[in-house]
DNA sequence: TGGTGTGAATTAATTCACAGCT
DNA sequence: AGCTGTGAATTAATTCACACCA
């Protein structure tokens, strides 16, 4: 779904107003009847004959998603990562809006971040309520994955983004979803060695 | 299989000697045959009666995947995501060297970052021969994506990262791996909205 | 006429269950 | 005795094919 959205906002941008299941599919590199499949099971969204107007589509998609609107975000870890992901200005752009850094480490807590303080792990809960926090992200060391989590589930959050390189445990109706971009570079380096083989 | 590696060395640093897949599982929340599968696919690393040996099971999948060696990349586009990721050492630790930043941006070209020089995206091919450069990696914004990405098939790249929030054409002898953490960020609003719901 | 939505057919992935080593 | 490797059974995902509607 995210890369209809991210196809379809290209689509836009270059002016089109009309898209039909074969053509997205052949950018998305994937069947006709998967993309119409994917649709439909939000609802009805094409116009037979014509195809799906983009703009519609994607306040559609979005809808369904519930990525229409803002999701207030803490990220725990102020690390390399953690400091790249504060200053990185898609976040707001996409609607989602970290409003809160967190760190255990006393010589970073009281630092300015991009403009937001860093405040104790411990005081997660105080400013999940305070702010109306409803995602966590973790961008700390993968030894400190876990306790991050738990702060994070202590604070009633339901939706975790784990960048930290470690599986974590949370209660079932807890959400998590790992990112991990060396799984990529793993994936190329697998697939050129594969045609270097050949 | 890039979860395994992961997992395996977190069990490695906790002094972990020997896992069984039913263990392993546990872990990386599959079912133990999946995992005994997938493993068995690339030859017979297990122990009938023991399990599997942690640091010889690291060694046979790095060495599967063809991430035992180093990997020369080029980065183009050096802008906010571009930066980040040329000052992020974890690549270096996992094989992934970047040894050369490219850019179109005459402002940018010949301006130092994280100890590269800034250089032309035209002079591409010229510096993946000089270099030895196999991998790219693309970090420019959606418009540009594909002229980067046509940039580095001329050179002879096989294998594109493409953190760009766009799709993009190779011949078929090469391979794309999209990056895109916003579609982990939708994923985790659709999981928490859905609950929210129920 | 042209392109969606969807049941049916096909293909792929996952899980089960157990033979076979150590 | 215990845990892997793997064929068989099951379940899920993908693709086909066409009815239906603008």
């Amino acid at each position: 779904m995210a890369v209809y959205i991210q196809v379809l906002e290209n689509l836009q941008r270059d002016g089109k107003n009309v898209i039909s299941s074969e053509l997205l599919a052949r950018t998305c590199d994937v069947n006709p009847s998967q993309i119409r499949k994917d649709l439909a099971y939000f609802g009805e969204f094409g116009v037979r004959g014509v195809g799906y107007y983009v703009q519609d589509l994607i306040t559609s998609i979005k809808q369904a998603l519930g990525v229409d609107r803002v999701w207030k975000c803490a990220l725990v870890g102020v690390g390399n990562l953690g400091r790249a992901l504060l200053n990185h200005r898609e976040f707001r752009l996409r609607g989602f809006h970290i409003v809160g850094a967190f760190d255990c480490d006393p010589f970073k807590i009281g630092e300015i971040v991009s403009g937001l303080e860093v405040v104790c792990s411990r005081r997660l809960k105080e400013k999940v309520d305070e702010l109306g926090i409803e995602v966590g992200i973790i961008t700390t060391p993968p030894e400190r994955a876990q306790r991050a989590c738990n702060y994070l589930v202590d604070a009633g959050i339901k939706g975790i983004l784990n960048f930290a390189p470690a599986r974590i445990e949370v209660p079932d109706d807890v959400n998590v979803e790992y990112v991990d971009f060396f799984h990529h570079f793993y994936a190329v380096a697998f697939n050129v060695t594969l045609a270097l083989q050949d």
